[in-house]
DNA sequence: CTTTGCAGTGAACGGCTGTTCAGTTATCAA
DNA sequence: TTGATAACTGAACAGCCGTTCACTGCAAAG
């Protein structure tokens, strides 16, 4: 199917996807073939031509995928109401979002630069509608007062790097319980920005 | 000479580190080939081999030759005295050292993975080093007092992650100083850990 | 002027790469 | 049972990979 229709949009094979997924955050995208990928799923490389146009798509569809469900998602948090209630909600979601998908967070920063231009620039689009919905949070706690910040945009990127950070280092069978690692990140950040 | 010692520990020639520098980063350890490394310098593939034993030893040179670096220069510091002093000489350090070695840093955690076993231990020493340091500094205010953190070991990781964040984002043309940038990533530390 | 030794070449090695495609197998509707 | 269609194989393609090595050119030491 994917073969003749030739589309650039195609919903790569779930088995495939999650294949691809799993080497990939493993090894690098690069360090990666095809013949691994389809060994993986149990057929030979040239069945995974019935799913994807090639390599490239591949892994263009598996961040395009995660940013868009990470955006479905992220839709579903009030988009009004108290700027410092938001701020604890985006705060808490954000890192129960990513520590239940490593593999993914890891690709979506890892293997940007393995894009092609074109789907650099769409996955670029997504990640900064992402942003925006935090800068939106701290803006508006700006102008009622109970944030303080100086560049409300440098504190978004210094806010989103630091909770991403989580899945560098925790581990599901470690110390500390998923709600002990909101608990702790969110007093940083509230404390960071509070005025 | 290289060549002939066979040790896993020799200082790969300065032209070829930057040329491996400059292409990894951009590219990636896995899509970068001998044969481009060696074009950048300026020479034959073989040529490459007379400063270094092999393609994974290159990578690791160059990562531990960072991270040694980075030791050095944090040993500069003040290793006691007001541990909010201490904290803000690290994390005005930890901007400024790595937003001026911006291909370093990006190696530096982004092609962990490629190195083999062995090198990947000797890194994850060197970067724990570093990371103790701020640790330290951490435990000490929290027993004097100045802090308020309930899992200081998080609270390094939460930091470094936030700081080293800059390089995601900064960009030295734009309208930012690299003073105004410190102070505002320091705003935001000190008050995240203050008591 | 000769000798020594390093730096670099360029060809070669076996092996792996992404991708294509004619041909085989399996599935399922009529 | 037949026919259609989707899934998959396995071989092949051209090309690049890391690494080795006999050989050349050159610079410095005796």
């Amino acid at each position: 199917m994917a073969r003749k229709t030739g589309s650039h949009s195609e919903i790569t094979g779930p088995r495939v996807q999650a294949a691809a997924l799993r080497l990939i955050a493993q090894h690098g995208f690069a360090a990666v073939s095809m013949r691994q990928i389809a060994a993986e799923v149990g057929v030979q490389a040239g069945a995974l031509y019935n799913y994807t146009n090639d390599k490239q798509t591949l892994l263009f569809d598996l961040l395009r995928t995660h940013m868009e469900h990470l955006l479905d998602a992220l839709g579903q948090l009030p988009g009004t109401g108290d700027p410092m209630t938001r701020l604890e909600a985006f705060c808490r979601f954000h890192i129960a979002y990513h520590i239940e998908r490593p593999d993914q967070v890891f690709i979506s920063y890892m293997e940007l630069r393995n894009l092609s231009p074109d789907n650099f620039s769409a996955i670029e689009v997504l990640r900064s509608r992402y942003e925006s919905h935090l800068d939106a949070i701290l803006k508006d706690g700006q102008s009622t007062g109970q944030f303080a910040l100086d560049e409300p945009r440098v504190t978004t990127f210094a806010v989103i790097a630091m909770l991403t950070g989580v899945n560098t280092w925790y581990r599901e069978d470690g110390p500390l319980s998923k709600t002990d690692l909101a608990d702790l990140y969110w007093t940083l950040v509230r404390r960071a920005v509070a005025a």
